[in-house]
Order: C-alpha cells, then structure tokens, then sequence
RNA sequence: GGCGGCGUACCCAAGUGGCUAAGGGAGAGGUCUGCAAAACCUUUAUGCAGCGGUUCGAAUCCGCUCGCCGCCUCCA
C-alpha cells in the first residue's frame, strides 16, 4: 500500500509517488540558532523525524537536508550586544541543538547547511531572478516583486491585494511596492557583519537560505517540503515564488506542515512563563523519550496540549514496552512459532503499516503496538511461548520501534555483577526471615532507580526509565 | 475583517456513515509476594459539547448555538 500524505499544496490527501521509484529528497526548515530550541519546535522535528523513518521502514532511500539558519536580525543583534561575532555566538546553539537532537533520538538529516556557507548560492538565485524581472532595489536593498509571479498565493491562499492586508506593516517596508513584497538582499546598515555583493553590500533576506540550498542539494524540483504550519505563509509561499521564478520548473511536490504544540492550553510564550527547552525538562527529571512519545503520539496534524501530565503518562507508557521487552527475553524453550502468534503479530504488523500509510496516524500505529503487547503478555502468562514466538515478536517490535525510537531492545548489562550479588543475598536474608536486611538491601537498589519484582520464578530486576 | 482547526471516559487520544466506540495513563478488583512494590490479567463512555435536520442507520454528513485554539506580523 503507498503511503497517503496530506498535501498543503492541493489540500488533499494524495498518494506519494516520489520522483525516483526509490528513492526520495526531502527539506525540512530547520532552526533558528539563536536560542535553546524549545518543546515545540521538537514538535516538529520530531514528526519530520518520524517521517523520515517511516519512509525508510517503506524501503525508500533518503537524502533529508534541513538548514540551519545561522544569520538572521535575532542572532546579529544578540551577537552584537555580547561582542561576539556571528558563528562565535551562534555556535554555542547549534551544538546544544545537536546534543538535544540525540537527547531525543531524533536521526541526523543526511545534509545540514548553514545559511552562512552559501552566500554565493543566494546571491546566483538573486541574479537569476533579477535577468527574468522579479526583482526591485530600493535604498539599497533587493525585493521580490510578487505581482510578476502569477501563482503567488497557491499554497497558502492568501490574496495578494492589497485591503486583504489586515494589521500593521512595519515601518521600514514603507519603501515597498507592495507591502507583501519580500526582501531578498537586504542593503547594509549600522555595524553590522555584511556580504559584499553585486546587488551591494549587505546580507541575505530569510526566505532566500532555504530555496537556495534546498535546490543545491535536493534538485530544482524535489519531492518532500516539511515545516510548521506558521511557515506557510510567508515563508513557503516565498520559497516557491524564489525557486519557481528563476527555474520555472515546479519546486516542490509535497508540502507536509505540522501543527503547533500548545502549553497547558495556552500558546507558548516567554512572557506567559510557560516556554520550555529540551533542558527544562531534564532539569525536572523527565526522561528525554518521554517527551519523543508524547510528541509523537498525536498526529501531526493536530495541536498538541503539552502537559507535564502528559509526559509523565508517556513515561508510563514506555516502561510498559520495555517491562514487555524484560518478559521476553526470560523466554527460554526452544521452538518454532506458533500459529497463534503468527496471527498476532501479523495483525499487529498490518495494523501498524496501515496506521502509518494512512498519513501517519501513529496514534493508531502504537495502539497496534499495544495490543500486542497484551496479547502476548497473556499467552506469556500461560507459559506457551518458545523461542520462535519470541523471535517473531522481537521482530515486530524491533521494526515498529526503528519509526518510533522509545524502547529499550538493547539486552543492557543484565548481567551487572554488584546488582545480582545484592539480590542473591536479598533472597537468602529473606529465606532466613530477615525481612529487615532484605527491605534495606531493596530500598538501597530502589534509590538507584532499580526495581526488584519478587515473583513465581524469583526476582527480577529492571532500571526505571 | 479574512482564512482554518478542535470539542470522544477522571486525564491523553484513535475512530469521519453500519460489527461489542482502538490504545496509553490513572482508579478499582484479581494473580503473585514474608509484607510491600513492581509486573501481569480483568474492569471503567447505551455514550461521542448542546439543539435540530438528512438517512433504514450518524461520534462520523448538513444547519444553528456554546466553548477552546491557531494563522493572516518574526515564529516550529
């Protein structure tokens, strides 16, 4: 079955049909390196993320670009005011956005650009558009004249008179022919780090990086185009009036936007003290893969109400897989599979595929996961498990968990010396009924995050996640 | 002013015309245990914001009402 992806393009969902039978180019609008990168632009990466793997589950081939925007008014501004030049302050982030990324398992796109190193593949993108007549300067800065592009307003649906304007217009566009025109090149002012130039000295307009290294990298037309859904309009309806208009080829096949992540119900905001990064979290003790559950679990499509509950349930959730994982690997006789698991895991199997087909309804996909979590569990109740019915599972689950990353499959250090001699002497203080040495060795482990469960077969113990 | 989304159990959340309304969390009951904890199992919506309509049949389509949120301006 193909995988149905919505198009912001048609407003549909559509078949994806990539260029190449095999293989697919994919950009997603990367970060702003000025900051922490918060919750809710994990958000989104992480859904790009989760795409990316899926089409890769699909057996596509993959290159995935996602810049990093590392000039911009925020980044020279706050550079400026600490005296730093842009990459000394800008790198601070980009590392830190890199740690948070792994923090969070979230793959490493194939190609990551920064806006800075291609100065030179803007500046032919300005010129191209300037030979077909897109492009205007006025005091000193270069603009995008969007009445010479006749599908501008495709994407987003925005009209390109001039009443439909509602709210102010900065002071600064007052120059423009149209106020929804956009700067490519923006002239120089002030101190600030500057480019030379044909088009004179300044730096790049933002919506210039990306059809700039997208089409480098990806092709003049590609297949894949991923961001937020505030980057519609302007940014996207920009990107494709730059590209279309100097290559006249179309640009992109799929638009796919992810929606916004809210915070208690409210919009994230400073000044609501409700804004949170990666680090907040770990601060408070939340376990990074909480939060990857939690932001994948909704359909992307959808706002997402952030709560610390929520992690907290998706903490939950995680231990439930991975106690599962611990079950199966107590799994010792030997055997081939048995019809009846077969059947279950070719249920689950199925019902993940057509989950995830189905635009990437991966709510749906973790309940099959769920479901046969419980399944099993039962049959592993009644001892009928072999060694075949695991392998079968495993199987499952290793390849669900490749799209979703939150579950421990790694046989970690089970055999972790100090702990077992702490338990076998547990158990022989308790079979001499001294429960006070038993529940101090118990409480000790337990402060270390290791739970002991006494049951028919002895005890097991586990790491919380 | 224009455009759009959402409202399903205590919480999160699938389901968009027809079998018993997925799954997770939490609570309750059970199994296990020295006691616990943990784990596992069972269980929890005659009901899908409200009211009307279409239909043999609606959470699902249509209309109205109420409530929440977003975009149109830098923004994931």
């Amino acid at each position: 079955m193909p995988l149905r992806l919505y198009n912001t393009l048609s407003n549909t969902l559509e078949d994806f049909i990539p260029i190449h039978s095999d293989e697919v180019k994919m950009y997603t609008c990367g970060p702003t390196v000025y900051h922490y990168v918060h919750i809710g632009n994990f958000r989104t990466f992480i859904f790009q993320d989760i795409l990316r793997r899926y089409l890769v589950y699909k057996g596509y081939r993959i290159t995935h670009a996602m810049n990093i925007t590392d000039v911009e008014d925020k980044i020279i501004s706050n550079a400026r005011a600490q005296g730093l030049s842009i990459s000394d302050y800008t790198r601070k982030y980009e590392d830190a956005f890199f740690e948070d990324m792994n923090a969070l398992r979230i793959q490493r796109p194939e190609i990551m650009p920064r806006a800075t190193e291609h100065i030179d593949e803007m500046l032919d993108l300005v010129s191209s558009l300037q030979e077909k007549g897109h492009t205007y300067e006025r005091e000193g800065s270069t603009y995008f004249r969007i009445s010479s592009f006749d599908q501008y307003g495709r994407l987003s649906g925005v009209q390109v008179d001039e009443e439909s304007t509602f709210g102010q217009v900065d002071e600064d566009e007052y120059s423009k022919e149209n106020p929804r025109d956009f700067v490519l090149w923006k002239g120089h002012r002030d101190e600030e780090e500057s480019w030379d130039s044909p088009f004179g000295e300044g730096r790049p307009g933002w919506h210039l990086e990306c059809s700039a290294m997208s089409m480098k990298y990806l092709g003049e037309t590609f297949d894949i185009h991923c961001g937020g859904v505030d980057l519609v309009f302007p940014h996207h309806e920009n990107e494709i009036a730059q590209s279309e208009g100097a290559t006249g080829k179309p640009f992109v096949n799929y638009w796919v936007h992810g929606a916004h992540l809210i915070v208690e119900g409210q919009k994230m905001s400073k000044s609501l003290g409700n804004f949170y990064t990666l680090r907040d979290l770990l601060d408070k003790g939340y376990n990074p893969l909480a939060l990857r559950l939690l932001l994948s679990s909704v359909h992307y499509r959808k706002q997402l109400n952030f709560t610390f509950d929520g992690v907290s349930q998706a903490q939950s959730a995680i231990q439930r897989g991975n106690d599962f994982l611990l079950r199966m690997g107590e799994v010792t006789e030997d055997g081939p599979a048995s019809a009846v698991v077969e059947r279950i895991v070719e249920k689950a199997s199925a019902g993940f595929e057509a989950a995830m087909d189905d635009d990437l309804n991966t709510s749906a996909a973790l309940a099959s996961v769920f479901e046969l979590v419980r399944e099993i569990n039962t049959l592993f109740d009644s001892q009928n498990l072999n060694s075949g019915d695991r392998d079968s599972v495993l199987g499952f689950f290793k390849k669900a968990n490749t799209v979703f990353d939150v579950f421990n499959l790694e046989k970690e250090a089970l055999e972790d010396q100090e702990i077992l001699e702490l338990i076998e002497e547990r158990n022989k203080a308790r079979g001499n009924k001294d429960f006070k040495r038993s529940d101090e060795i118990r409480d000790m482990l337990q402060k270390k995050g290791i739970v002991l469960e006494d049951g028919k077969e002895g005890t097991r113990w586990k790491r919380r996640i």
